[in-house]
DNA sequence: CTGAAAGCGCTAACAG
DNA sequence: CTGTTAGCGCTTTCAG
């Protein structure tokens, strides 16, 4: 292994030179600055990272990792934030710590609501979860210009300015239910779909996006029909509106459920028809885990939860400590395909 | 983050005390012992990473990968020493190495042949592949008798000694291949099982197990016959016998070919009949992506071998370096079920 | 602009 | 049996 030492010794320069130059910090002499980078390069130096891991500790990171909370989405955000909270505790090896900001996540984000959470927090870097940062966009910018790191994670934006997005496919989520919905069958595949959102939710749109296209390879599949959460009605009238649908379409054999954690509406629908194929997004609870081994659920298609959580501050992290760019700007977490013989793998 | 030095500090000992009791190395009046782990398990301690790994660099670490090497294996195994290779780069962070052992595949190990190999190398830990070790009894237990760290990966061997195995579970990988066999099958569905060993390989009977096992949950499922490759047949005459059984069971709807990278085999049954669906283990081969992502394979299993190769040396390194135990005797690589829409996912 | 030096936490060799 | 010390590679502060 090469060390900085020797790059300094090669190069007749001290350590401290040799530093400054890799890390852009502080003036160099031109010439001196050319040489130290040859020899660096010519050598392959990699920095030693047991060693920066000990000298980093003095610059005591403090990265902010917020997620909105409520009923509702908390079954899939526990996971993130669970990710989150297992690698931050390998931060403490760094001096670095991760400061947990819930936001109420019944409401939609209020750009002055987060700006407060996040001043108040005093911190060197920040991962928002998609739903959150699209609307706070001019907090967004502020923070590009003054050069706080921050990664979008689960939902993506048609922004820059973030180091990363750390989150799935959707619409290869969606492509994939849609294999599952096909494979093995013969006869004629009528799809019925439905998600617990008004059909304008990023991630629940994309999926179908993915589903329909991929329906292309599939000359004898098509969609029954869709149904959508809607402003005029609560739970149970959207329940009811599903088992209508249901019980109209006799000829649909397999149902696309979008929504994660909706295993409710997955019992309803297999108390009706037996024979039906359900697909869902998202393993996040037990019920659901038994629903798919006993056969209830067909398939289920997992996008990493706990990944993304420890993957976004992962990545903020070593951009600080280390100065590292990500491999990508799109971290993309593994899309797994979950049926009942295999449903033990992951949490 | 609590530190040896603090440790050291409270029970009114040097730091050097701490690390001898810790470690259980050197002599330590018993008093200061019960001191010491006491103040340690109160505070929480866990030692530094970095701090170990700056201070590991003395230990000149060597850690051997056998493997075996050959045409036919191959495949499979460059993917498994890939990955080693890959996490064997970290290493020379730690003034460590790895030390690649390939012997003839073709050929059934000779255990003096082996032991050579390793004396030669100078080694301070070991990585056998299972069917390597299988014919490695002897040499084993000298390893654990003489304190020689090793583990086994790939596919288990019933001895104690080993540190971990590092592989899949062959029954699950079969059952999953079952779930899938069935999946939105409302026919009959008769099974024709293909493999390319002579009945004998532990991971294929494994499998074949497992899928047997997993059928009982099928009423609708049987298997119309089983093809093994056997002494007195070459490849073209085995070949043969798979497309003449194919041939004599036009009620067979489900191949299930065992063994990894007979994509062939797949072609073959596929040129007969293009509505049989073919489930296979280990994605491999770049032809056999291909022949997923156009549906001529219904579906694969896999492994991670690449993951096979880095745990064993991971493991080897953590506890020789760190003295880190395994968390489990068993690292069970994943089980990741593909199909045509995620076939681009591993390599 | 540059070199020297301290120190992060841990281990091991060396004295006592 | 136990304390002291050097040093792993890196960063940063402090002099110059």
């Amino acid at each position: 292994m090469v060390t900085s030492a020797e790059i300094a010794l090669r190069a007749g320069v001290s350590r401290g030179t040799v530093d400054r130059v890799l890390h852009n910090r502080g003036k160099v002499s031109p010439e001196k600055e050319a040489l130290v980078r040859q020899i660096a390069s010519e050598l392959g130096y990699v920095p030693n990272l047991a060693g920066r891991g000990l000298a980093v500790r003095k610059k005591s990171l403090r990265i902010g990792m917020l997620y909105p909370k409520d009923d509702r989405m908390t079954p899939f955000f526990k996971k993130v934030v669970a990710g989150a909270q297992e690698y931050a505790e390998s931060l403490s090896a760094y001096n670095a710590a991760a400061v947990f900001l819930p936001r109420n996540g019944a409401v939609p984000a209020k750009e002055e609501e987060i700006r407060s959470i996040i001043e108040e927090a005093g911190l060197d870097a920040i991962a928002f979860d998609g739903e959150t940062a699209m609307n706070c966009r001019q907090l967004l910018k502020e923070l590009k210009e003054k050069g706080v790191p921050f990664v979008l994670y689960n939902s993506d934006l048609q922004i820059d300015g973030q180091l990363a997005y750390i989150g799935c496919d959707y619409e290869k989520a969606g492509r994939i239910a849609c294999g599952l919905a096909a494979m093995g069958r013969k006869d004629k595949i009528c799809v019925g779909i439905a998600s617990h959102d008004f059909g304008n939710v990023v991630s629940s749109s994309a999926r179908i996006r993915g589903f329909e296209d991929e329906m292309r390879r599939f000359p004898d599949m098509s969609v029954s029909f869709r149904q959508f959460m809607s402003a005029d009605l609560n739970q149970d009238e959207f329940f009811e509106h599903v088992r209508s649908r249901v019980q109209e379409h006799p000829e649909v054999n397999v149902m696309y459920v979008v929504n994660p954690g909706d295993y409710s509406i997955c019992r309803l629908i297999h108390d009706i028809r037996r024979d039906i194929a359900i697909i869902t997004n998202d393993l996040i609870d037990e019920h659901q885990r038994q629903m798919i081994q006993s056969g209830e659920i067909a398939a289920t298609i997992c996008q990493q939860p706990e990944v993304q959580g420890a993957k976004s501050l992962e990545i903020l992290f070593r951009h600080l400590a280390f100065g590292e760019k990500p491999q990508s700007d799109w971290f993309r977490t593994r899309l797994s395909i979950i049926i009942a013989q295999n449903a033990d793998e992951e949490i």
